[in-house]
DNA sequence: TATTTTGCTTTCGATTTGAAAGTAAAAATA
DNA sequence: TATTTTTACTTTCAAATCGAAAGCAAAATA
């Protein structure tokens, strides 16, 4: 339970600064990228992500977007331990801009990725409507 | 000039989390973003945006992105001190990140918004193509 | 009942940050 | 020509943030 609402200080009116100042660290985008893949994860499971996440760290940044309201977080249905989390319509809008830094990837660094990876900014690329629609559904 | 070259340590090969680990934090973007605003700018320049960078810090985000070739630092022509910035086509292929993600913003926190901004973002969303070619061609 | 799992929190040393002051060279001004 | 100002940084330092590891309590499982 989170008590002290901090009031947001953005460095400016400027709409990126304002993203920046939101969700612009290390963390954010990643979560909400494995949100985007597989719908509903616990707290482990982001923990598990290759980019091994601290626990601490995690716990603040799962706070931080519940209070953005980019994500929700509700019980499981039969373990009281676990918690599932999920993305918001708002969550969800944050695709495209995971969809661009990826592609911006796949054209520089195309090399460090995998064959996966590459299919599906490849499908984004094609189709960016397609491929959005089709996190939104699943 | 930067004598050592650090090794990237990339915490994955997801190409978000490469993106992130590469301009992922919260000044390298907007130093992006006034280099598509004005095509040019000095380090005088990038301090007086809104967002008060401080020296320090832009000293070091401006190496890194001149490191990295999303931007160039060249020679003023007739005044030896100062030096001007601009991207490379790597930087404005940034373009889209920094354009979805004050789309987001447009969305979710309008009221913060000049009219200025509305308008761009505005103008975005009814044909990104036709914006971001502009940018291109300033 | 004992052990394991889960979702955290706590601790702590290291890294990164912003604010301020300092610097040196070049440019502008007197 | 001498002095002042401008510019692009660098340095310093306290504060904030970070990652790694350990700790914890409740619930689930064996």
């Amino acid at each position: 339970m989170k008590v002290k609402k901090e009031a947001h200080n953005f460095r400016s009116n400027c709409p990126l600064s304002l993203g920046l100042d939101l969700f612009g660290d290390k963390w954010s985008l990643l979560i909400v990228r494995d949100l985007l893949y597989y719908k509903e994860r616990t707290f482990k499971d982001f923990s598990l992500a290759k980019e091994k996440i601290s626990s601490a760290r995690l716990s603040d940044r799962l706070s931080k977007l519940e209070d953005l309201k980019i994500i929700t977080k509700s019980n499981h249905p039969t373990n009281k331990k676990v918690f599932i989390y999920r993305l918001t319509q708002k969550g969800l809008d944050l695709a495209p801009i995971i969809a661009e830094c990826m592609s911006w990837s796949y054209t520089y660094f195309n090399e460090h990725l995998s064959d996966k990876t590459k299919k599906i900014v490849e499908a984004y690329q094609k189709n960016p409507e397609q491929v959005l629609k089709q996190f939104k559904s699943q």
